[in-house]
DNA sequence: CTGACATTGATAGCCATTCTCATTTAGGAG
DNA sequence: CTCCTAAATGAGAATGGCTATCAATGTCAG
C-alpha cells in the first residue's frame, strides 16, 4: 500500500468513526509507519517530538477505536502500538523477554491456513465468535542473548 | 497428576528456588486448581478469603519466579494467573473481549507440532532463543454474545 | 530454648494511564 | 470573511493496579 493509499484508507476509517484526521494524528501514523515495529508511547514521544503526552494517549485510543492502530500486548508494563493489520498485513510477534522489544514475523500461507481452520473449529465448539487470533513467540533476542 | 504428586512437584520447585511452601501459598495453589481457568487477583481474594492482598501479590510473584504459576496476559487491565504448564499441560487461551474472561483450549498434537516446527524455523532465522509460544483466540464468549 | 531469617499483613508509595478543563482549532452556515 | 458550534489540544491532576516498606509473626537449625 502506497503512502497516499494508506492515508486515504485511514481518512475513511476515521470519517466512519466521526473523527478528524488532524495534524497530531498524522504525526502519530507517520511515527508508527517509520518504526516498522510495535513501539511504546515513550518511543513515540522521543521520535516525533512536539507531541503532548496526553494527546498521544488520547489519539492512540481514538485511532484504535477507529481501527487504524492496534494495541500490542506484551510481558512488560508498557503498551505498544502498531498500524492495524487491515492497513498492513497479517503477522505475529517475536517478543524479547529481556528488553521487551517486539518484532514482526509471518508464517507461510499454508501453516496460517491450517492454524486458522483449527482455531475456528475450537471457537465453534466453545460457542465463541472469533475476532482475531494472536500468536506470539517469547524468547531472547540476539542483542540480549 | 494427582493432588499429592502436584504438591510434591510444587514443593520441589519452591525448594529449588529457596522458597517455603507456606499455608498462604498452599491456599493460592488450591484456589488456582479449583478455578480451572486463569483468574484475577480479585477473584482469588473473593474465593479464598483470609488472604491478604499484599501477600497474594507477593506470593504469586514468588510462585511465578519458582515456575509454579504463570501470569496470563490479556486485553484488560487485570493480571490473571494459572498453574504453570509443567504442572498441567500445554494449552492456549480463549479470551472474551467483552467481559475479559479467559478459557483454556488445546490443539491437536499434529497441529501443535507443525506450528511448533514453523515457529522454531522463524526464531532461528531471527536469531531468537525460544522460551515459549503464546496463542490466543480473541472473541466474544457465549454469555456476552 | 534461642537466634537467624523467611514470611506475613497493613499501609504508604509508585507510575503508566486516564481524566479535567480552559484554550485553540477546524468545518459549516449565512 | 465572520460567526458559531463542536471537536481537538495540552498541562496538570487524579486514578488504580501493583509494588515497596517495615514491624510483627512464624519457622527451622543447633
Amino acid at each position: 500500500m502506497t503512502g497516499d493509499e494508506l492515508d486515504d484508507e485511514i481518512a475513511a476509517l476515521l470519517q466512519r468513526a466521526d473523527q478528524r484526521y488532524t495534524k497530531g494524528r498524522r504525526a502519530l501514523v507517520a511515527a508508527l509507519r517509520a518504526a516498522g515495529q510495535p513501539v511504546t508511547i515513550l518511543q513515540i514521544l522521543d521520535a516525533a517530538d512536539g507531541l503532548a503526552q496526553s494527546s498521544v494517549y488520547r489519539n492512540l485510543a481514538a485511532l484504535e477505536e477507529a481501527g487504524v492502530v492496534t494495541r500490542v500486548i506484551t510481558n512488560d508494563e508498557f503498551a505498544r502500538y502498531e498500524l492495524a493489520e487491515r492497513l498492513t498485513e497479517h503477522h505475529h510477534h517475536l517478543i524479547c523477554s529481556m528488553c521487551g522489544d517486539v518484532f514482526d514475523f509471518s508464517l507461510g500461507a499454508r501453516t496460517e491456513a491450517s492454524l486458522d481452520k483449527a482455531l475456528h473449529r475450537v471457537a465453534d465448539d466453545a460457542g465463541f465468535t472469533v475476532e482475531a487470533h494472536r500468536l506470539d513467540l517469547v524468547g531472547t533476542c540476539p542483542r540480549c542473548d
